[in-house]
DNA sequence: TAGAACTATGATAGCGCTAACATGATAGCG
DNA sequence: CGCTATCATGTTAGCGCTATCATAGTTCTA
C-alpha cells in the first residue's frame, strides 16, 4: 500500500498557534522585521513596528520563546536552587531573586534539592539544558561532578547564603561569625552552661557552622559546649521537642542557643505552656530574626540576616554580569544584626 | 576589505556544548537512535542503549532541552502562577504541586501576580510561550484576554484554592461556606458582638467569600456583621493593629473573626501583650490552621485547609489528563476542618 | 512457506525563531 | 561629487532536537 498522496509532503504540525510568519504576513514584512519590531524595535521604523503590533494583536500572537532561546542560544531564565520551600527562610531569598529578575523580564526556573546535593546535581543539568543565562544556589557544598559543571558552562554562578571559597559570584554571610557572635552575647548576659539545639546538621550544615563559631566562643572561654541534634529539621514542634530533650539532659542548664527561630519560638511557646519562667529558669536564643520572633513575650534573642535584601543584590550582581560589565567584587557580605529580646 | 575566507560558510557556534550528534558518533550510531536510547529506551537495543549512555558520560553531554522542545512541540513545564509568594498557604501549595510534578520529571516555572489579575495575563502569555504542558494558576478570577487565552490553549488548565465556575479543572474549597462555618461556630459559643477583620478584601477576595459567608450567617441569626479592613495583607503586625482597631472601634465586641492565621495569630499574641484575657475578654479566631496558631496559648481556632494535599491532588488530576487518560471529576472538592482551640 | 507483525535502526525534514550577512536608500562630509 | 556612515529591511542558514517515514532483519501465524 502506498501513501495515499505521495505529493504531499511530510507534514507536521507544531502548536498551531499563529507563528511570527503569520504575523509578518499580516503586517506586510519579512518574518525577520516582524521579530526586530518586537525584541529590537529601535532597529525598525516607528510606522512599521505599529503595523507589526497591530498584526500581532490582530492574529492573537504568542511568541513561541522556546524557538527564540534556541536560535539564539539564550534564554531569559535564571535557575534558582534551593535545599528547601519549607523554610521561610530560603523563600524570603527567592522572593527578592524574583521581584529583581522579573522585572528585567527573567523568568526563574525553582528547584528543590530537599537538602541533597545529588538532587542539585540533577537540577544543575536540567536548568543548564534550559540555556538559563545564570545560576543560583544556596550554598557552597556541590557535588564534583556539579562543580564541575558551573565551572565549565561559561555563565554567571551565584552562590548565596554563606561566604566562603565560592565558584564565581557569592552573597552571603559568615555564619560561623554568626554563631560567635550569640556565643559571646549569651556569655556576656552571664550564662555559662549553654546547649545548642540544632536539627539534622548534616543537611542544614550552616547551622553546623553557627555551631562550630559557638564551641569555638565557648571553649576559648573555657567552657563546654554541649550540643542537641534533633531528626526533624526547623519547625515549632521540633523546637519544643527540643526543649524538653535539653531539660532531661541537661537540668542545669542556664540558656539554649537554637539553630534558628522556629525552634526557639517553638521552644519558647513550649515553655510558656509548660509555665516555664524564660529567662530566669531558662535563656533562649535563635537565629534568623523571623517576624514570629519579634511578637512573642518575651521577645526572642536572636540574629538577623537581610534576607531578601540578599536576594535581591544577588540579582543585581547577575544582571550586571549579564549586561556585559565587569562586576570587581565578587564576593559580598550582607552581614547580620544581634536582635537582642527578653529572653536571654 | 573581503571575508577572509569567503568558501567558509556562514558561522554560528550555539552553546559550545557537545551535542546529541557528537554522542552519537561518539556511539556510533545515528543521532536519531542516541535520542530515542535517552528517551525511550524501550525503543533500542539493551546492548546500543549502553554504549550510547557511555558515550554521553565520554563527552560530558547535557540534553538540549530547549531544541527538544522546539522539536516536540512540549516542554516539561508546568506553570504555576501564584498571588504572593509571602503568604505561606501558596507555598504549602506549591510544595504540593513540586513534589509530585517532580517525580515525574516536570519542572515547575514559577509566576508571581502580586495580586494582579494583569500580571497574571502576561504570565500566562510568557508560560504559554514556553510550551508549557499545562496551567496551574490560584484562583478563579482573570481579565477576558486571560480567560481567552487559557480557553483556547488546548492544555490542561488547573484552577485551585477555590471551587466554582472553573474553565477546566479545579481542586479547592468553598471559602464561602468556610466562612459560614466559623460564623456558626462563634454563634454557638454565645458570642454575639462579631466583628470580621480582613485585609485587603479586594485583592484577597477569597477572604471577601469567607466574610460573605459569614455575614450571610450572622444576618440570619438577626446579627450585624461589622467589617474593619486593614489595608496590609496577612501579617502579624497587622493583626495586633486589627486588635486596636477593633477595641477601638467597637468596643463592646466580643469576638474577632480574623480572614486568617497571621492577622489572628499577631492579634493573639498583642493581647497577650497587652494583658488581654482570650477569649474571656475577646474571643479570636483566624482561618488556615497554621501551624502556629496551634502552639499558641490558648490555642487557636480556626479553619483547615489541606493545601499541600489540596497541591497534589491537582498535580495528580493534571498528570492523569496528560497521560491521555480522561479526567471525569473536573472539580474536587478538599474541604476544611474547623479546628477548635481555647481561643473562641 | 508466504505473508503479517514486530524489532531495531536510519534518512530526512522540519519545529519557529534569530544571527549573520546582504542590499538599497538616504544622509553626511570634505 | 564620490565616498563612507547610517538606517531600514530582506535573504539565508542554521540552533539541536524529534516526528515521520523508510528499510532491513527477525519472529510469528496459518
Amino acid at each position: 500500500m502506498s501513501n495515499q498522496d505521495p505529493s504531499r509532503t511530510r507534514r507536521r504540525r507544531g502548536s498551531a498557534q499563529p507563528t511570527l510568519k503569520e504575523v509578518a504576513a499580516a503586517a506586510g514584512v519579512s518574518s525577520i522585521t516582524a521579530s526586530r519590531a518586537l525584541n529590537a524595535p529601535e532597529r525598525v521604523n516607528e510606522e512599521t513596528r505599529k503595523r507589526v503590533l497591530e498584526a500581532v494583536d490582530r492574529v492573537g500572537y504568542v511568541p513561541n520563546l522556546v524557538a527564540g532561546s534556541l536560535a539564539s542560544a539564550r534564554s531569559r531564565f535564571i535557575a534558582v536552587i534551593v535545599p528547601s520551600l519549607a523554610n521561610a527562610v530560603f523563600i524570603e531569598v527567592i522572593r527578592g531573586l524574583q521581584a529583581t529578575f522579573e522585572a528585567q523580564g527573567y523568568q526563574i526556573l525553582l528547584g528543590n534539592t530537599d537538602y541533597d546535593i545529588e538532587r542539585e546535581h540533577r537540577l544543575v543539568r536540567t536548568f543548564l539544558g534550559w540555556s538559563c543565562s545564570a545560576l543560583v544556589t544556596a550554598g557552597l557544598r556541590h557535588t564534583p561532578a556539579c562543580r564541575d559543571l558551573l565551572e565549565h558552562c561559561d555563565k554567571p554562578v551565584m552562590e548565596v547564603m554563606e561566604l566562603g571559597e565560592a565558584l564565581d559570584l557569592n552573597v552571603g554571610l559568615d555564619h560561623r561569625e554568626a554563631g560567635r557572635c550569640m556565643a559571646r552575647h549569651l556569655l556576656e548576659r552571664g550564662y555559662r552552661r549553654i546547649v545548642y539545639v540544632g536539627a539534622c546538621l548534616d543537611k542544614d550544615y550552616r547551622a553546623g557552622l553557627r555551631f562550630d563559631g559557638h564551641r569555638e566562643v565557648m571553649e576559648a572561654a573555657g567552657r563546654e559546649a554541649p550540643l542537641i541534634e534533633l531528626d526533624r529539621l526547623g519547625s515549632l514542634e521540633a523546637g519544643a521537642a527540643g526543649l524538653d530533650r535539653v531539660r532531661d539532659a541537661y537540668p542545669d542548664a542556664e540558656a539554649i542557643h537554637f539553630a534558628n527561630d522556629d525552634l526557639a519560638a517553638g521552644a519558647l511557646l513550649h515553655g510558656f505552656r509548660l509555665g516555664l519562667k524564660v529567662p530566669d529558669e531558662i535563656a533562649i536564643a535563635g537565629f534568623n530574626g523571623l517576624a514570629l520572633g519579634q511578637h512573642l513575650t518575651p521577645r526572642l534573642t536572636t540574629i538577623k540576616s537581610p534576607r531578601e535584601t540578599m536576594g535581591r543584590q544577588a540579582a543585581e550582581q547577575i544582571l550586571r554580569r549579564l549586561d556585559g560589565k565587569r562586576v570587581t567584587r565578587r564576593q559580598c557580605n550582607v552581614g547580620f544584626e544581634l536582635l537582642v529580646g527578653e529572653s536571654t
